[in-house]
DNA sequence: AACGGCACCTGGTCGC
DNA sequence: TGCGACCAGGTGCCGT
């Protein structure tokens, strides 16, 4: 999926063309997402106003007059706006159709994301109380999150990738902020010292900041709400990249899997 | 409680 | 050209 950047840029993109106007109509053609898209979504959101969206970890809060919507896009999930007069494209699951003619498709091949209903109080939602602090906030500090390490015995990896902790770092942002902080993917979180935490806290919040000014990372199938890939890709340093030279000192990465995700690293500049 | 592994689903790529 | 194996941006749930 798209990672926080993505979801980011997903957000900023569509939220011009769809605050402050009336929904017309919403169009289901495949609820089979994670989740069922609740059957009574198009009725309960019909001629409400869309009054703000908002970025959640990866969810997109759909903030309307009459309740909020949670959406998530998942591991191939996109959204765009579109001409009404456009032809529907395979795994266009959802319409969404403003009163002056705007309309956002839901894309999501592999339907790993999901569209829900969450009436006024959707901080309430379970999938949202679950969510640690986001990387951008206050609250995220090197000091937090080296005390989040103390006693965990799971990779460093995996636990900045644990949304309980810090939300939206994925699979390519996990990679990219370790080696940009010089510490291995697998080694213990309670091996990780406090000064490596705090360069892993900022490694994590320059390169998801980085990312969103690229428009964010296409491997595939993201694409913004323009339907225009993001340009991250190319400065990606070690994910992809495995066999290929550090460009730091031209060490071979190398490659290794945790929890079942391709994790990539520098045997030399990470320890 | 913490942790590793698996499942969900489609489609692209690679090797034979 | 066809076919099967494997891999992919996430995350909830299962058993240990």
């Amino acid at each position: 999926m798209p990672e926080l950047p993505e979801v980011e840029t997903t957000k900023s993109g569509i939220a011009p063309h769809l605050e402050g106007k009336q929904i017309k109509e919403i169009r289901v053609f495949e609820p089979r997402l994670r989740w069922p898209i609740p059957s009574d979504l198009a009725t309960l959101a019909q001629g409400a106003t869309i009054v703000s969206i908002e970025r959640r970890a990866k969810y997109l809060l759909f903030h309307t007059s009459a309740g909020t919507v949670i959406g998530h896009l998942g591991m191939s999930g996109s959204m765009r706006i579109a001409d009404l007069n456009s032809p529907r494209r395979k795994h266009d699951h959802v319409e969404l159709e403003m009163a002056d003619g705007t309309l956002l498709r839901y894309h999501d091949p592999r339907r790993f994301g999901a569209i829900l209903w969450a009436g006024d109080n959707w901080a309430e939602h379970p999938t949202i109380l679950a969510l640690g602090p986001e990387p951008f906030d206050e609250l995220f500090t090197g000091e937090y999150l080296f005390q989040a390490t103390r006693k965990r015995s799971i990779p460093i990896k995996t636990l900045i990738m644990t949304n309980a902790i810090v939300v939206g770092v994925g699979n390519i942002y996990a990679n990219e902020a370790l080696f940009m902080a010089g510490v291995r993917p697998k080694r213990a979180a309670k091996r990780v010292t406090r000064a490596e935490a705090y360069r892993l806290r900022d490694a994590i919040v320059d390169v998801l900041t980085k990312a969103i000014t690229q428009g964010g990372t296409t491997l595939k199938d993201f694409v913004n709400s323009d339907g225009q890939p993001g340009y991250f890709a190319q400065q990606l340093m070690v994910y992809g990249r495995d066999g290929e030279p550090c460009i730091t000192c031209g060490e071979v990465l190398k490659l290794v899997v945790i929890a079942g995700r391709a994790s990539v690293y520098c045997p030399s500049c990470q320890r």
